[in-house]
DNA sequence: TGCTATAGAACGAATGTTCGTTCTAGTCAT
DNA sequence: ATGACTAGAACGAACATTCGTTCTATAGCA
């Protein structure tokens, strides 16, 4: 019984890729619940024995998924974070990096953004404490403090700032919204940042 | 075989209202799969065979919660529309609403804004085309059109307008906001507004 | 008032199926 | 030939659902 651990010359074995992208793919089609094992095995072509062996159980699966995911998601706010200066710069660029991402990878997208892990990952933090959105909370205070927003509550300022972008992302991933996301950037980034901006710079 | 529609005399029922409470309860908590009828059965002190009786099968307790609670949220809504004519005015009695209803019947609110229904409930349209949303997006395209809110795509505004709420919501309901939603509401209102309302008024 | 008939509601043990998981056997690279 | 990996049959628990029954209440009739 070798270990699940998230080891990162594991995450590259193609047999793991093969199952974690099948997984992905039913667990956002269908949930977690409606997706059995042997669904896994058909459409990764990887047999029940192979998967166990590499994840342990079928939470591992997806706790492999969405520790996968976050790290991608993760790495690509911190370059974000790291190369733009202020906070107005790095809140647009995450926005623009959202809806390029919900349409070159919505199933990735779905599945980090509306899933209920809780319910099939008891042990893991809610999504809103994780690393992004720790980011994106840590824009807005900065922010606040270097004077591109009005003051007020970082929670507060944060939900109004990427609310409405988010809002976006589920309804086109939901297939409500007709065109592609990135259309819609410059109308939803004027609202969202008039509604934070500091009008008395 | 007798029918579990909708009737407004079996919805009385005290029976098939302690086996709603007790679904409610259950599914919110641990989510619609968690939730085994025994669970149902001894939460609500109603026995199996009943339960099959008023509700055909597992999937139908689920319908009829959905359908009443949205039934619920759509006559709140439609009364706020009635009574105010301005569309701030409404949009304002819908956020402070929301933020009424999630400290009163947080599972309610739950249940209707964070689950993924389609999961168990495939025959039921996305709940952002149900009738309350459907009023929400009224209320930006009257405010368009009246001139209170600035010109734009109505799905954007929306998005916009109710997205920072609907955000703090499920932030609250995750139990990352301390205080009650009602506290934030000025603040939360005003920087909801100014992404929307037509400056050049 | 009593007796019978009928209907719907409530009950829970039993059923058949599905699912996650284990186990044993086999393969392949080193 | 050893250890990492793959394979899929077999297992047992848990699940939604069924079904035969009992309980309750109302109605019809004398």
């Amino acid at each position: 019984m070798s270990h699940p651990v998230p080891d990162l010359t594991q995450a590259a074995s193609p047999t793991r890729r093969r199952v974690l992208d099948a997984a992905l793919a039913l667990f956002s089609e269908q949930g977690y619940f409606n997706t059995a094992i042997p669904h896994i095995v058909k459409r990764s072509g990887v047999s029940i024995g192979s998967i166990y062996h590499h994840f342990g159980d079928k939470q591992g699966i997806a706790r492999a998924l969405y520790a996968d995911l976050l790290e991608g998601m993760d790495g690509a706010l911190a370059a974000i974070c790291h190369q733009i200066p202020d906070a107005r710069g790095q809140a647009l660029a995450v926005v623009e990096y959202l809806f390029e991402q919900a349409e070159r990878a919505p199933l990735a997208t779905a599945f980090m953004l509306s899933t209920r892990h809780r319910e099939f990952l008891p042990d893991e933090p809610p999504i809103c404490s994780s690393q992004p959105f720790n980011r994106m909370r840590d824009i807005v205070s900065r922010g606040i403090a270097r004077g591109e927003m009005h003051d007020g509550d970082p929670a507060v300022l944060a939900a109004a700032l990427f609310g409405g972008p988010l809002r976006l992302v589920q309804l086109r991933l939901d297939h409500i919204l007709p065109r592609p996301l990135p259309t819609y950037l410059v109308e939803a980034w004027e609202a969202a940042w008039l509604a934070v901006c500091n009008t008395r710079g």
